[in-house]
DNA sequence: CGATTCTAGTCAGGGCTCTTGCCTGGAAAG
DNA sequence: CTTTCCAGGCAAGAGCCCTGACTAGAATCG
């Protein structure tokens, strides 16, 4: 049983991920294993293609002694892709190993985005992203902003919520560029893992509401994203709330009645919703209640520890107030507070599963190459 | 390193656990160890004080052949005890590890109960199923019929929800009877539980929907029950449905309305609501509104794949059907069907979880025993 | 009734990975 | 130039596992 080389490998691989590069020496006293076997476990590794001497050596200013060789993943180990599709546009990142962002490539979108278009702008950034990266990328991370189908990757069309990007399998636009598996979600799980990774101390059961074009909401339990059977886990837009006059109606029909759609659309028209907001006390009241009885539901269900309002819209103190007084009167309490992460949030919270990954596929490279011995 | 070792104690232990008796060459084979190791695992074990030889001996039709030795784990390896609190009366179990209950007591309350009485009814149970159980009790799992604080385990009186056993604290109340942990759940959650480990395929999402006297919810995700951050989740008597006069209103309040609640208590009074339900279809009718509301939330949040419905009236086909009805009107669509454990249902889910905390305190157990050797 | 057959369990030898202890190489400090 | 100090390699030994051969003992067969 090679169950403990195979965990010697990745505790080094993992260790070297973290730190960048370390001699053996390091990373022996690092680890916690002897020289002789941090000297092993650095040859195999060496071997399987997965890290190399830098080149570099010690005796920068550490004082007498022999210098020491430092060893670093190799470039070639790979990145990872994250992309971010949205109305407005396409972005492409790749990321390595250690979560740094290599290659950036982006292209706007003109309104209403058509899925065709939408498609191209996804190859161009993804082709640009991966040919200026130090590596091919091995895998893909998307975040888009509508809901996924947990089992193909496929963009789902709810009945009248906005299908902001349209019909897209970005798994099969994907996959050219990339010589491992394509991961989608919905933007808004994203962006929940970004606060969830932001957060000191960890949260670990929380939610995440998302204010935009779209309406949309993840649920963090027991430090997880949980998405549901199909993936549509937090699509709130026929959740039933309070309406403008007190009266039940679903969270959507609350902006189609306030007036605050775009023209022809679903989709809540954020400039027009703040300036009205901003103007219109007895609007921002409706829109806290109506957004009270949705957080009332979560509470009940989900019972998180904060509720994050984050989005276009959600950051907007104003409109955070009038949330909170709109949850105010039911019987549960909860904090509800703004986003950490602004900038971003859906890309942010991708790339940082993409580095996760791309790590994982990595030690998984080192598990596999012992297993067939060339 | 001893994680070597280490795993392969505990795949002998988790094999016998499951086979009950074996020898050692049955062990080698199931397991795919080579005789020797199953040998030296046994003697290990054996001196842990963990198994034993049985004295039984193989040759029972087996034909030719050397007799074998049946190892088994030890009866003084201890047992667990499963509690189950309700409104009604109070039951106690001792499981052993393969899961078979070895000892019962049971103990009815009086109505309404009172905490003191509860308590000392638990006292009871325990005391007389921990004596005339094969082995002490080594911990205890307990399913009560009130919400349940996560951090603490005490029982938590929510406004306007029935509080059916009272103020209680479980874990102090148990720790006398048991060397080890007491962990206290909802029963609903434990209902979950037993329904999701009854489930063929199995079912990862789902929420399970209760309906008796208090009204509960558990959501499973991911292959678990989610409890939320103060083990409040599914709590979902002040969750805003739809009234019987199309009105929005907490669920509570339907029934309050309906005159269908106990005099002078938030619980409901369930012979009563049945002949109701029976003799008048727009009653049925409401109620199915009300709950189908409810069943939209949950899907709109969760998404599950299925919507399980339990508990004393919610096992009724007439008010199943009112509950599809209810909920059909909605965008999204979800089975919805009866619960396949009908008797005890909390006690069944906490009854396996308490065998699968044996199994793991005794596998804990045969870890330590060589980290401090005597 | 003795020889054969067949299986449980043990013993011996060897491989793998880990560890400790010792040694060598080599640069900086004095 | 000598001393100091650290990176790294080598050798020996321990622990766990495996394979293959051996012993023990009962059932079956001729």
């Amino acid at each position: 049983m090679d169950l403990v080389r195979a965990t010697t490998d990745e505790r080094v691989l993992r260790t070297l991920m973290e730190h960048r590069r370390l001699t053996r020496a390091e990373l022996a006293v690092l680890i916690g294993i002897s020289k002789p076997t941090a000297g092993e476990s650095v040859r195999r590794l060496t071997d399987a293609g997965l890290i190399a001497d830098t080149g570099e050596r010690t005796a920068g200013g550490r004082g007498r002694g022999r210098v020491g060789s430092y060893y670093a993943l190799r470039q070639d180990v790979g990145t990872a892709l994250a992309v971010g599709i949205g109305p407005e546009g396409v972005i492409a990142e790749a990321v390595d190993a250690y979560g740094e962002v290599a290659a950036r490539a982006e292209q706007e979108i003109s309104r209403p985005a058509r899925p065709a278009q939408v498609a191209a702008a996804v190859r161009t950034v993804a082709a640009d992203a991966a040919t200026r990266a130090p590596a091919p990328p091995r895998l893909a991370v998307v975040s888009a902003a509508d809901p996924v189908d947990r089992a193909t990757g496929r963009l789902v069309q709810l009945p009248d919520a906005p299908f902001l990007v349209g019909e897209l399998d970005p798994v099969t636009v994907l996959a050219p560029y990339v010589t491992g598996p394509v991961a989608v979600d919905n933007d808004v799980n994203w962006a929940a893992q970004a606060e969830r990774a932001a957060a000191n101390p960890p949260l670990a059961d929380f939610a995440y509401l998302y204010l935009g074009e779209g309406l949309g909401c993840a649920l963090v339990s027991d430090g997880e994203v949980r998405r549901g059977a199909t993936g549509l886990a937090g699509e709130i837009a026929h959740l039933v709330t309070t309406g403008p006059q007190g009266r039940a109606m679903p969270l959507t029909g609350v902006f189609a009645e306030l007036g605050l759609h775009r023209p022809g659309s679903a989709a809540i028209d954020v400039d027009r919703l703040l300036s009205a907001a901003t103007a219109s006390p007895p609007l921002r009241e409706a829109l806290g209640r109506a957004l009270g009885g949705v957080i009332a539901a979560l509470v009940a269900l989900a019972d998180p520890a904060a509720v994050v309002v984050g989005g276009p819209w959600g950051g907007n103190e104003a409109i955070l107030d009038a949330v909170r007084a709109g949850f105010a009167g039911g019987p549960r309490k909860v904090a509800i507070r703004a986003a950490a992460t602004t900038a971003l949030p859906a890309l942010t919270g991708a790339r940082l599963d993409a580095a996760s990954r791309l790590r994982a596929a990595i030690v998984a490279a080192a598990g596999a190459a012992h297993a067939i011995p060339s």
